[in-house]
DNA sequence: CTGTTAGCGCTTTCAT
DNA sequence: ATGAAAGCGCTAACAG
């Protein structure tokens, strides 16, 4: 039934060459001048049988395999994860690469494994995409491929793309100075001096550490900070609701927007009206953003251009070490007041 | 630097053993029997030197790779492809297969490429998901391997998984009929009369099926069934709105979670209580439904074990045609009342 | 029960 | 300018 595959030997033969002169044509080897004659048979010859070289036996031949191995801690349990794998597949797939993705759940035997099964597999390189933006990301085996850090980093690995949070914190507060806004601002999500956060990730210290200085830079002080445990809708509505109890705030700087989204909550139930009452700004351009009423101007997480661009360093053989830093886009929705909000 | 790999020769060496001895008892084979000291010295040998298989070796001889190509339509484009490909990823890596993903974006072009790649690097099947649930999937290429349809159907492989819609719709008017409800209902989505809709996939109609053919069951009846164009937020918050004007409904049925989350916000404005004044129930189990204030009671696609259940299949040498349903869980959060809903 | 031989399909010396 | 031969690492036949 099914037909035997068709090799590189069929090929020759029907264009009357050796095996040899067909596979330095058609893996285009620019060294050596076949005539153009013998250029135009062999692939005239493989047209027409549809050849299609066997990957594996040039990987044995060649040691390279045009594949790619994406590991990851999660895959699933963030909504970031897709356009990571989207962006870095995309990039792959235009440099004539597959990419095999592994997930590891963070566990370090997984990790090992992850890292032998794409080993086994001749893979060219290696992305380590951490989708929580942890810590390091440590598989001690040796790996002898190429390596990026994706969101992440590794004091082993120095090549690495994340985005450009500390600009991002930057950009919230100067959306906010530009709509107008400069007194009885609040920070939801954070306060240095009651820190209940669970761990932070390094990128999350940028992102404060960007609006901080931009803060400072315009003169401009937070009203009041409030923190909480997790960045979730729950507790982005009981803080507001009960900091709204007695505070009356002109904007509110979300940490990020599942917070956001529990602030629009708790501001629905007392009547006040975004923006015009209060504006709010905040970060990752999630998908709810797009969904509230109105909509919610973030600063979005540039996962596909961070995926793109780590297998485009992965694929270049001109990398050099160091830390891409990826602009993090603003998404300009409605809940930032055209002029100053007023109460 | 990197120390050449240690292949099955060296293992043999170490032991003792021709490389045909140390295969046959790395792989397993059970109809030979070799002495069980040969067995203790290759396994020690192989430990000792950190052996690993070389794949495009094995793939290039067995013609098998231990791999399996998930080939889909998108892959960031909807929040559904996560859980399908991390089931997938799961089964494949319980199975000691690894995955390769391919992302086609419904191009045919792109979907034929995506087989051939595939195909070069000998993947042992293929699962094409369709993350929209689409019509029929059609790469018109010769396929060797294996293929289990994911989400989605096509006369040319008869193998597939799907959620079970059918049932899914009865469950939901099952949930409303238990919550007391038993007039005023609206179904919010769809209009048999009045259809609006984009493209709506097979499944969706077995949805809608599942929820007639229980409404019958019951001799329940819709009030009123509001139509729109796309399943989005916004349409769900227009049509409620309007709908709100001139019916009192006591429950809304609501064909997917973000045309809840609209009429989440509808009924926010009118001071109206869920789930004591309207009770709500959903599909999907999308993200935001556990955002929503109270929780939206809804019934869930079981993504993961849609992709699971199609990376068994596909790796069971005993599976027959067909489709497999796979139930869709419920989902129970509060919008939904302890009593029937009262006004 | 164990070892030798051959060959999967390709690329790469090295001769011609 | 072209081809013959070797060999990547593994496993399936076949001999011993």
């Amino acid at each position: 039934m099914a037909k035997k595959r068709v090799t590189l030997a069929d090929v020759a033969r029907l264009a009357g060459l050796s095996p040899t002169a067909a596979s330095m044509i058609l893996t285009g080897r620019p060294d050596t001048r076949l005539s153009a004659e013998a250029h135009a048979k062999v692939h005239a010859a493989a047209a027409s049988l549809g050849y299609r070289p066997n990957a594996a036996a040039r990987a044995l031949r060649t040691d390279r395999s045009r594949s790619i191995a994406f590991i990851s801690d999660y895959v699933a349990t963030t909504r970031y994860a897709n356009g990571l794998i989207r962006g870095a597949l995309a990039a792959a797939e235009e440099a004539g690469h597959v990419m095999l993705v592994l997930e590891t759940g963070g566990a370090p035997e997984r990790e090992i494994e992850a890292v032998r099964a794409a080993l086994d597999r001749q893979v060219d390189g290696i992305i380590f995409a951490a989708m929580r933006a942890r810590e390091v990301f440590v598989p001690d085996v040796p790996i002898a491929a190429p390596v990026v850090m994706l969101n992440g980093s590794s004091a082993r690995f120095p090549i690495s793309v994340a985005p450009d949070e500390f600009a991002g914190g930057q950009t919230v507060v100067r959306l906010l100075a530009e709509a107008g806004v400069s007194e009885r601002i609040v920070l939801l999500g954070h306060n240095p001096d009651d820190e209940r956060g669970l761990f932070r990730s390094e990128f999350i210290s940028r992102r404060i550490a960007g609006i901080n200085h931009e803060m400072a830079e315009r003169g401009l002080r937070f009203e009041k900070q409030l923190s909480c445990w997790n960045w979730e809708p729950d507790h982005g509505y009981d803080l507001t609701k009960s900091m709204l109890r007695d505070t009356s705030p002109t904007a509110i700087l979300c940490l990020n927007d599942r917070l956001a989204f529990g602030a629009y909550q708790a501001i629905g139930q007392t009547g006040l009206s975004i923006p015009n009452n209060i504006a709010l700004v905040s970060f990752d351009n999630d998908e709810v953003a797009s969904y509230l009423r109105p909509g919610l101007t973030t600063v979005g997480l540039p996962h596909e251009a961070m995926g793109r661009e780590a297998m485009r360093l992965l694929l270049d053989p001109a990398r050099s070490p160091g830390e891409t830093l990826i602009e993090m886009p603003i998404m300009r929705r409605g809940s930032l007041p055209e002029q100053a909000p007023t109460r």
